[in-house]
DNA sequence: CCAAAAGTGTTTTTCGTACACCCATGT
DNA sequence: ACATGGGTGTACGAAAAACACTTTTGG
């Protein structure tokens, strides 16, 4: 910053989005299929150029779908990617990775296609790298902070979140533990309300606590 | 990235240093004076615009002191600064901040002047904000990671590493408790020999396990 | 002899984990 | 009747935290 003028030879900036949800106990995450080269036809992370004087969330919330714009999706700055400057064949380009959470509803509008994250297809550029950074930070998180609340409709069961827990970590767990759990967190709120209509007893319906 | 040519009016990346260093049992970062404009006089972290083909790590390098390389420098990257198209004044700039550990040695021969984070001058740009950013990840680094031998010097005693730990802390640690964690933790190796010439028995000096 | 740091274990508390049964509902 | 998930408590082990005294050196 020091020393350097403002205008002079520069690196492009992206920013590119790696989307999660749960869909039938399934982690999954999306992929457009690239319709340009470089990399045409192969499978990539939704994203976009940086425009000048847009900031770095906008660029991130516009990826994520013009249209649902970001009412109650969880959007976390993952990573910079700029190590290697010919990690996109058109010339040095410095990507932002964004992570971001959509609840099952919100999932629906997008453009792209949902996959496994251990099922990925061949992918474009180096996201293979920044998806492996974001399962990890995922998993990490969701340990440690209440983003997994992120991924439920309005209301859930507790079933439904340890559910959403169990597609994340890809591990089961412990009915007991994870309601002692989310009891002592006191993140969730009884909304005195049942689902119903299962072969099973109704369950509490929860929301998270404002 | 999708649909954006490669050539467009682009905002341009620079990369801030945030480095610190523990000197007289004192957690210090590394400021410098602006000698031009915005912010002239003012303090500021290091810093540089990247330059086109130039990996970020190796920009964050370069600022870190175009001498003393990389050697065993502790550099990881923080995050990625420019949610405000504002941040500063010569238009839109990105910021790539970058957070490095020099040992006492290495911090020698830095242009700049250190700051205890905790009595810092008005500074340029967001850089308070990086700065808190810097001090919360390496508070939370220090306590799951052995990011805090990057401090040390070649042999160093195990009050000298509790007192480092302290500095960055900012509260002190039980003597006992703080030995049995490293005895754990399998960090560190007993060279065998003794410092020796305090008002004290000699203590052992350890180095870090390779 | 006094100040200063070196070195060393045990107890308590907290947290995570393992584990099994009865109940309400829909078919 | 039976299959399905709803809901509940205790016991064990590991890890973290609290806590005090003796020893060696330099001045």
């Amino acid at each position: 910053m020091a020393l350097a003028t403002y205008d002079y030879p520069r690196p492009a900036v992206t920013v590119d989005l790696v989307a999660f949800r749960v869909a039938d106990g399934q982690l999954e995450l999306q992929l457009i299929r690239r319709s340009e080269a470089p990399y045409r036809d192969a499978w990539a992370l939704p994203g976009a150029f940086v425009h000048e004087r847009e900031p770095l969330r906008a660029t991130a919330a516009r990826v994520l779908s013009a249209k649902s714009a970001l009412a109650g999706i969880h959007l976390e700055q993952l990573a910079t990617f700029g190590d290697d400057p010919k990690r996109d064949p058109r010339g040095h380009i410095i990507s932002v990775a964004y992570l971001a959470i959509l609840n099952e509803r919100a999932s629906d509008q997008g453009r792209g296609e949902w996959f496994a994250p251990d099922a990925l297809p061949k992918l474009a550029f180096d996201h293979r790298q920044i998806i492996d950074t974001a399962v990890e930070r995922l998993r990490n998180e969701i340990r440690h902070t209440r983003i997994s609340l992120a991924f439920m409709p309005a209301t859930f069961t507790m079933t439904a979140l340890q559910n959403t827990w169990e597609a994340v970590l890809g591990e089961p767990l412990d009915k007991r533990n994870f309601r002692k759990s989310m009891r002592q967190h006191d993140w969730l709120v009884d909304t005195g309300k049942k689902s119903t209509g299962g072969a099973h007893p109704p369950a509490a319906l929860y929301r998270v606590r404002a």
